[in-house]
Formats: structure tokens, sequence, C-alpha cells
DNA sequence: GCAAAAGTGTTTCGTTTACACCCATGC
DNA sequence: GCATGGGTGTAAACGAAACACTTTTGC
């Protein structure tokens, strides 16, 4: 608030009454295959130099927050997400040292895919989601309350989807369930019930050359992506490649969107889980 | 847009980079023992003057918007409620003609004894929710948002009791249960099905002259109450005392807020409706 | 070849639903 | 006294949970 004074001498925005600035925050889950991770930004400048944040930043004056939002990450990440989430407003009165500052948070959700270029994001690094490093700002509070909503948003929409890539198996569905959740799930019985949910279809496998092709790219695009998913200071912190799991092959499936939207529709659809 | 720069020269408080103005708005929601109701405003001035819109105004830059909000409702309606449910925030470039407007949005629950004394709001009136007027600025889709978040919530949170009366009876829960969520439910299995959850303990009747008393002042408390609720307005429109259901008296129940708490540490508590 | 994960059905149990009668009250 | 809503239990159907063995793959 000190500030203020200074800022207004070179301030060319003039109002009758004082208005806070608007920024907008973006937590990034993402899925290694074995734990929820969040993307963080480590900060160059003050306040909170050197502290891990969210990608974010103010909201253009002639920008929706999503779009700012979006355009942030993407400045910030190099991720072009198709969706954001808006779940929640943060207006703290000195949640922000340099002047009053709402935030209006997000949370989007990456898939490996998505993550492959990041050449573009420097600074930003995946962590765990529990072992995440001290946050700026209020960051900690926006975080919790991201991933409160996540476990609520879980049980009506069909979250999991925008985690993984196009093409799943059924325990990497079953592993990313268990770690939003928190809990553990018998294998075949939510098998069962996701298969009766009717928004899975199981992907037709061509075994010729092309689909071995297929394979042996998707191998090394998938280490790529781990090693994405996890930068050096994750796996410094306690994660080892001789630590992953062996994992068969296994049957691929796919989200079927339209059958997804068609039976919202119809009735008080409950993905129940 | 076009205003800004008339707005400018009397402009005090002035920023190097354009700030949005920051507005927060109240979806009340009241229960007349029938139909779910919502508290509106009519806009003495422009823009929109004339047409219906939510209790609300400008936040303060130093207080939240939760404060904010609190503030401008019993500004202009009088009502001093526990808490708010900030639900949403609406940030479309356009959604004021004025200047650039975001507005943080919050839902409240109001109980009949807390509209008595509701003389404050010479210009607030009750609407059935299926019967509200044309709204001002983009608060038709705010309305909708707000009925959404609260049938989402309702599976999750205690939400019924913030709009009943501290003693309540079971018919009057499953009409409020059925009006915010749309369906049906036969009598015995609500019944059950709320006792089971533990947080409802029935109140012990003394039935004494007191108590003869209590009732007697009840009955009247509550045509005031239902008075109050339905404005000159919604009784114009379609509803009459005569349609008003003949009611038993009722064993009361309570809720109870303790074990309710106890309950929600203990595991993934579901109220499940 | 061995260890670790993937795939698959059935039985049991608990929950949800459907349903009908008597009682109390207001008119 | 009659019409309306309040109060209560049981049986059937359904969905959720528990459970073990065989097959495939990576090493």
């Amino acid at each position: 608030m000190r500030q203020i004074y200074t800022i207004m001498e070179q301030g060319k925005y003039c109002y009758k009454y004082p208005h806070p600035a608007v920024t907008t925050d973006c937590v990034v889950f993402g899925f290694d295959g074995k734990r929820l991770n969040i993307l963080l930004i480590e900060r160059g400048g003050e306040p909170f130099k050197g502290c891990w944040a969210f990608p974010g930043g103010f909201m253009n004056i002639n920008e929706t927050a999503e779009q700012g939002a979006m355009r942030e990450l993407c400045e910030e990440t190099g991720l072009n997400l198709e969706y954001l989430k808006q779940f929640g407003t943060f207006t703290a009165v000195n949640r922000d040292p340099r002047e009053r500052v709402i935030t209006i948070a997000f949370y989007a959700l990456a898939r490996k895919s998505d993550v492959q270029g990041g050449d573009d994001a420097a600074k930003a690094q995946w962590f765990p989601i529990e072992d995440v490093p001290p946050l700026a700002f209020d960051h900690d509070y926006i975080l919790r309350k991201a991933t409160e909503q996540l476990k609520k948003d879980i049980h009506f929409e069909p979250i999991g989807f925008g985690l993984l890539d196009e093409q799943f198996t059924m325990p990497e569905l079953q592993r990313l369930y268990e770690s939003i959740l928190g809990v553990h799930f018998d294998r075949r019985n939510f098998y069962k019930k996701m298969m009766q949910t009717g928004i899975l279809e199981e992907s037709e496998e061509e075994m010729d050359e092309s689909e071995s092709r297929y394979f042996g790219e998707r191998k090394e695009m998938c280490s790529m992506s781990i090693d994405a998913l996890f930068g050096s200071a994750a796996r410094e912190s306690q994660h080892h490649y001789s630590e992953e799991p062996r994992r068969r092959k296994g049957t691929k499936f796919s989200f079927n969107k339209e059958r997804y939207e068609r039976l919202k529709e119809d009735k008080n659809f409950r993905l129940e889980f």
C-alpha cells in the first residue's frame, strides 16, 4: 500500500475510487503415471524472489480472466491447454505486499503429450503434490483449495481423461483416480464401474507393423515425458527411475466424448467415485 | 470504455496499467415452505434502471470480497447473514456498459426468521425461482450458475438447514430438498436417509402450557414470514393464501452442528442426495 | 524363469426403492 | 366427518464390495 503513491505519480489510468489489481493464477495438474504433480514457476523478481509460484499474472483490461490465464500460462510455460476451470477468487487484503491484488484462480489438466515441448519453460518445473516446496504469496492456500475442488469435480465430470493421453490403460486410469482421491479401489470393481458408465471404448489394436512401430515410438515418448514431468529437482529429491514399477503393455481405452455428452443430457448423470 | 476518459479527468486514484472495477453480488436464497425464492433489488439508476438485480456493489479497497458482499447485502436489504459462499467470478469484457467491471458472486441462505425485520429493504423483494423478472447485466447467467452450484453443494454440505428455522419438520425439510433438486422423494425413504446421516436430532416437545403458547406464537410468525417472503409482486402474479396447503403440526427436528462437524472429520462424509 | 502387473466372474452384503395403512389435524 | 397431510415397516431389486487364479510381460 505504501507504494501506491509512487505508482500514482507515473500512473496514466485514473479512477474516482481505488481499484484493485486483478491477476490470474493457474494450478496445472499433471499425472506421471504414479502420482499427481503440479507445475510451478520459480520467481525471478521481488516479492518472493526465488520462491515457487503458480504460472499467472496481471489480467489485461480487454480480456476475460480465462483468456488472461491461458495467455499467462502459455507465456510462462509454453503450455496450450484447452480448458481451465475457475475455482475461486482470493481477496485477502494483504495477500500481495505491493498493492491490493485479487487473484482469480483456475486449475488445468495437462497430458504427458502436452508437456513434450517443454523448452519455453526454462523456469517451470513439475513437483509431486505431496512434496511441494514453499510457495509465494498465499499459493499454499490456493493449492489446497484447488485440490479440494479437483476431488469434488471428479465425482461429476470426466476429469481424469484430461490428464491421460488419448489412449490409456485401465490400470493407468485407476492409479490416476486413486492418487486424486487418496483411496484404493479393487481392480475388478473399478473396471466394471468404469465400463458401465458407458463413456469408455476399447481401442481395437491393429497389431501390424505400423502398430509395433507406434509402440516403439510411444515407449520413447513416454520416457521423455516422464523425464519432463520429473524435473531435476524432483528426481534429486526422492524419485529414481529404478523405482518405476515395471508395466505390462495392457489393453488401451479411450474416452468417448460424444457419448459422454449424450449421457450427461439424459439424466442427472454421476460418475460416482 | 468510452467513458473512461471522463472518469480519468476527475480520477484521484491512478495506476500505471488499467485496473478493472470489482463488485460483489449476492444471490440470496430463501424458502417459503413450498418453493425456493431469491431476493432482488429494483435498480434506481442507470444502467438497467427499473430492472431487478442482485444486491451488491463495489468492493472497498480495504475489505475482502466476503466483507464487501456482506456489507452491501446489509445496506441494501437489512439482512445480516452468517455465511456467504463464493461460487464464481464473472469477467466478460462488456458485462457493464460503464467501465470494465468484474463481479465476485456469492450465494447466501436466508431463514424465514432472518427476513422478519424487512423494513430496511424498501426496494427488495422475493421472487419464486421459477418466476423471476428480467434481470440487469448478466445476472440471469449468474443466477443459473448459482442454482447449479447450490444443487451440487447440497450433496456435500448440510445446506438445507440454513434455509429453515432452528426447528423444522421432516416434511418441510423434504420439500426444501425437492425444490432445490427438482425431484420427488418417497416420504419414508427420505426420513430414513436423513435420520441415518446422524446430523439431525428430534426436539423433545414439552407439551406444557408454555409449549402450547409457543405454537400459538409460532403460527402467527409463520404467516408473517410468508407474507414477507411473498411480496406484493409475487402474490399478485400467482400466489394466493388459499392455495397454501393445510399442514399438521408435525414432529420438530433440529440440525446438530457439532455432530456434523465430527462426522465430517471422520471420513469422506457425503450427504448423498 | 521369475517377479510383477494385467485380466477376468461370482458370491455376499448392504443400500435403495417401492409400496399401503392408520392417525392427527384443519376445515 | 371428511379431506389432507403426517407417521411408520417390510420385501424385492439393485449396486457395491470382497475375493483368487491364470496369463502376459519385462527383466
